[in-house]
DNA sequence: ATCAAGTGTTAGCACTGCTAACATCGGGAT
DNA sequence: ATCCCGATGTTAGCAGTGCTAACACTTGAT
């Protein structure tokens, strides 16, 4: 057999262009993706690709959900070998700081693509804040946290969180160039701060 | 007079196109802006914009710029008024998150630019995060701020707050569809609970 | 008056997202 | 076994994009 002759249909072509653009947007960031491009790159027709996915938005939602569910992956590695609330909460944020750092232009898919956005960090993250919340009342009921609503704690813990990821996802002066280690430290010091602060340890 | 025979030159064609691509991005996100799109807009051909600005890049990067020196005003219109730094600091706060609020997409190029992200935030704020420091020392010899690096504590405050503001401009679920009323509450509430927490208040 | 610089024009290239019409394959009903 | 139909591929092409080259007009300095 002449090896060589491709099949008519291509197999898996769905998971390719999916896996391709993934890579693509990791590495180049979203503008460098082109559907013509993914094509070319599967070995296929320009068309091709719009058989599975309506248009280049579905396409980049799903690489967005891909990333989304990556992150989600990375923080519950982070969380699984801590014992108590407060250290998980912790590693969590790490691992939050850390993933932006490390695939800025995922990060920047996922909160940008506003379906994914939307269950992302609507249903998923809310048994996290659940939990954060849960901690906080405990705090409060043990007198080390003040009686702030407990809401609005969460909700300042999590800027803190979304705001240092995003400041070195945007390339702030103050935090360009980090390695992620560097981006560790200070993700685990600027929480250490807050919650000295607000009492929680 | 036949008065509907334009000059051959536009006059200021330039102006025209920069507050054009504004008030577009302003209000259609970066997205909805081409080049051609401006130039029928300007009533000039598709090439001539390419006169005043090497490429999109080069309109956006102005765009952003324009847009930085508006968030810069809005910021010190906020704290002129203001006696004290404490409250100088709240209200610029407050200013921050509240321009992101009212102008998503303004806020979302400034941080996308490279070139504009560099500059403003790197010269423009660094004045404002000295006075910040400055600040921190002051509270710090007057035993009223833990003795953490007050390079730390600055950092953590912005972080805040630039989260505040992503989070709102990300339409995450727990800060989506803010007026700007609420936003500047959220913004209050959240930096007086991190001063209240630090020990600023 | 002339000439160079500045600013506009047209035409066109290479690329994009996307669609329509047609081709091929494979698997289930007959 | 055959038919046929849906899934998935193909080619051709439209409208739009950023950008460039070559040319045209205008204006101000010399």
């Amino acid at each position: 057999m002449a090896g060589g002759d491709k099949p008519y249909h291509h197999g898996n072509l769905r998971e390719t262009l999916l896996e391709t653009a993934f890579r693509l947007v990791d590495s180049d960031g979203v503008d460098a993706i082109s559907m013509r491009a993914l094509a070319r790159e599967a070995g296929v027709s320009s068309a091709a690709p719009f058989r599975h996915f309506a248009d280049k938005q579905v396409l980049l939602d799903a690489v967005a959900e891909e990333a989304a569910a990556e992150l989600e992956r990375k923080l519950d590695e982070a969380t699984a070998e801590c014992s108590d609330a407060l250290t998980q909460f912790r590693a969590m944020t790490v691992a939050y700081v850390r993933f932006a750092a490390e695939h800025p232009a995922l990060f920047d898919l996922i909160h940008s693509t506003e379906s994914v956005s939307r269950r992302f960090l609507g249903e998923v993250k809310d048994e996290r804040r659940l939990k954060l919340i849960a901690l906080i009342y405990e705090g409060q009921n043990a007198g080390l946290i003040p009686e702030a609503d407990p809401e609005l704690i969460a909700l300042t813990s999590e800027a803190l969180t979304h705001g240092l990821a995003r400041m070195i996802v945007d390339r702030h002066p103050r935090v360009r160039n980090l390695s992620s280690e560097d981006a560790r430290k200070l993700a685990l010091a600027a929480t250490h701060l807050l919650q000295t602060g607000i009492g929680l340890s």
